[in-house]
DNA sequence: TATGAATGAGAGTTCATTCAT
DNA sequence: AATGAATGAACTCTCATTCAT
């Protein structure tokens, strides 16, 4: 008597789906968001019609598996703002995400890689709270300078995925030896310099993303 | 001191083969290096016959494009390397490669954006001396922390254009913001927390990015 | 010996078929024959493959609707052919058949459109008997040229209904111009200039009409 | 000393575009608009590459043909209406006209077939003055009822070549037997029942054709 | 040598039809 | 019996690369 519930997916479809979202990861972290449809549709052991049938198109599915993606780092994102000591919450955070880049590769192709302007946005609504409760809870602990934004979380971030994501499996840990250095730049008593340039407001370096994805995305015709 | 490439080629060739290098960068730069040769050809005045009488395909270009701006971010590191004080060579280096990506977006894209392996070698084998130099330099006068390795310089580098090409034109001048927190994570008499991951060979790094291009570039079928 | 369609189908089976026609006329009349089952079966409320039980392919489909258009058109044909004043029933069938047309697209698509070949014997088939009658009584009272034949009929009716279909909705009552036209052609008592070009056997002008619509027609693969 | 006219077309090119077009009709005229340019391309005998340097898309290239079609037509209606005897012009061009049909296939496809919007304004517009010309000059000789308008001739022609189209091969002179009726419509001296609709003013008409046909065409995406 | 026409493999996408649920 | 997920062939169109002019 297995409750059925009526609407979400038969067996079946939603088996392929994940099998679809799977087959995507690997093969967009392999060769990019250039692989076909085909391709990826038959890694996954489906027809392309399949892949079709769950995606409107290909970017839909890029999407989708960077909607998981996102999920997990939110999801790290809201662990961190509730540490206890504020700034382990920071170092949590920052390593865990350049971990998850290390470990999962295909986490690695649609974070750091080629993707669309419309999911960069959600990452910044959806990251955007955590983040700055993270950074507000660091500051009032004394812990992180108090010019340090939400958003340079973000780029710190970005800049060690980099890192990550470019030295890929030949030196999956060299990251580790950036992290302190970046840290440093975040805390409360560095020594001196402090960066005069001013942070960029969210929605504006949001429409910066946007636009630096979009040029490497052009989504559809 | 370019000992002349040989055959100085026909008056007229080496002027087509300048017209196209220059057409690539700029159409390259506005639409990525997956515009097609047709639209270069033409943008350069020229059939695309005449293209592949010069390279021998796109990424053929793309590379005289790629050696073009490491010529440049060579010139740099080699005037900042003989800089009167070596932390201000420093300084002037990573500045003025963030600088050059932010201002030329044909530059960002094939610094940053998809190129391929062997041109990376190339990069590294040509930018590895002064680069040398200038982290000795620097160690020497006790301005970076002994532990600094020349690919370090190199990672750092990344870092920040990788903040510049972000951005993009939204918010060119954010990297700036980030600088100086990297500098600071080089400098001699910073606060502590020494990364404790040592530098990885260069060799081995070098291999790392090559994989790691690879992946991005897929070099034709 | 095929006795009525013997299993008159369960009742909701029935309802189903009947669904599926309707919402056949209406899909097609917007969209033409090329829209897709999916679209149909939707429309109708069902799923395809319910569609599929119920026709073999997607031009069973429309042949049930063309089966039922021309029902009407017959039902017309047998009034017409029992007019009291054979020469009105001629006008009362030309101009029933033309509003036919004008009234619903649906049935303009299927009788004017893209159909096949098999239908078109049916029709003639069916049609034939009482068009000859018509044609008979029209001659015997006087009132048609004695050398019309019935499948002139056929002919002028499909002239009239190309302007009605040509015009469609944005001239709709235009083919009403051209049938006093073509009943002058018909009428016994018309000026001279007889059709010097004897009618064609009615198998020769089915066949015609057969190879006809089987161009347009290419019934699937 | 073949005179080398600079532009238009290299010899190969041009020999090719007229294989294309020659091609397209005989390929369209047996499968309608259906067929594939993939097919049209190698009945041809060239890639489905050059086809597409040809022509846009597949209905460029049914527009190509359509506007070669329409040139003769239209060169026939010029011929007409300079006739000796207006009558005589005008019978001569229905005539004419319905006996293209019959001769070439390609024609009747495409003049009588799936086509679009634009091209039936243009039909409209480039025949559109010598029609005109031939009524008047038909009416001022008394031979063709006051109340016949230039649109008049385009609508009995279209009934006509219906019946060319529909006839086709297997009987391909029956409009033959529908000519003098129709004339009969037009002439001055007929019977009487005048056809009380007034015509359509050309440009409602042209509408009118225009959405008849965007419904049969929808026209790429 | 320069040109641009030709080629054809391959990409994205749709849909008629089949078949597991 | 009904459903809708799966399939894959087919279609349109692009573009790197070759080759006739």
């Amino acid at each position: 008597m297995t409750e059925q519930k009526a609407r979400p997916l038969r067996k079946d479809a939603a088996r392929n789906r994940a099998l679809l979202v799977q087959a995507a990861r690997e093969v967009f972290a392999e060769r990019g968001l250039e692989a076909s449809l085909d391709d990826v549709a038959h890694h996954a052991g489906v027809g392309v019609g399949t892949a079709y049938r769950h995606f409107a198109n290909k970017y839909e599915l890029a999407r989708a598996i960077f909607a998981e993606a996102i999920d997990e780092v939110l999801e790290l994102a809201e662990r961190s703002a509730a540490a206890k000591k504020p700034w382990d919450g920071i170092v949590a955070f920052l390593e865990g995400v350049a971990e998850m880049q290390t470990t999962d590769r295909g986490l690695r192709e649609v974070l750091m890689g080629v993707h669309d302007a419309e999911q960069m946005e959600q990452v910044s609504e959806r990251l955007s709270a955590p983040l700055q409760q993270l950074v507000e809870r660091g500051k009032r602990a004394g812990a992180l300078r108090p010019d340090v934004e939400s958003t340079d979380l973000g780029i710190v971030l970005i800049m060690l995925c980099t890192v990550a994501d470019v030295t890929g499996d030949a030196a999956p840990d060299l990251w580790r030896r950036y992290l302190p250095m970046l840290l440093d730049g975040l805390r409360a008593d560095r020594r001196g310099s402090v960066p005069s340039v001013p942070p960029v407001p969210d929605d504006v370096l949001r429409k910066a993303m946007k636009s630096h994805k979009e040029r490497l995305f052009r989504a559809a015709r």
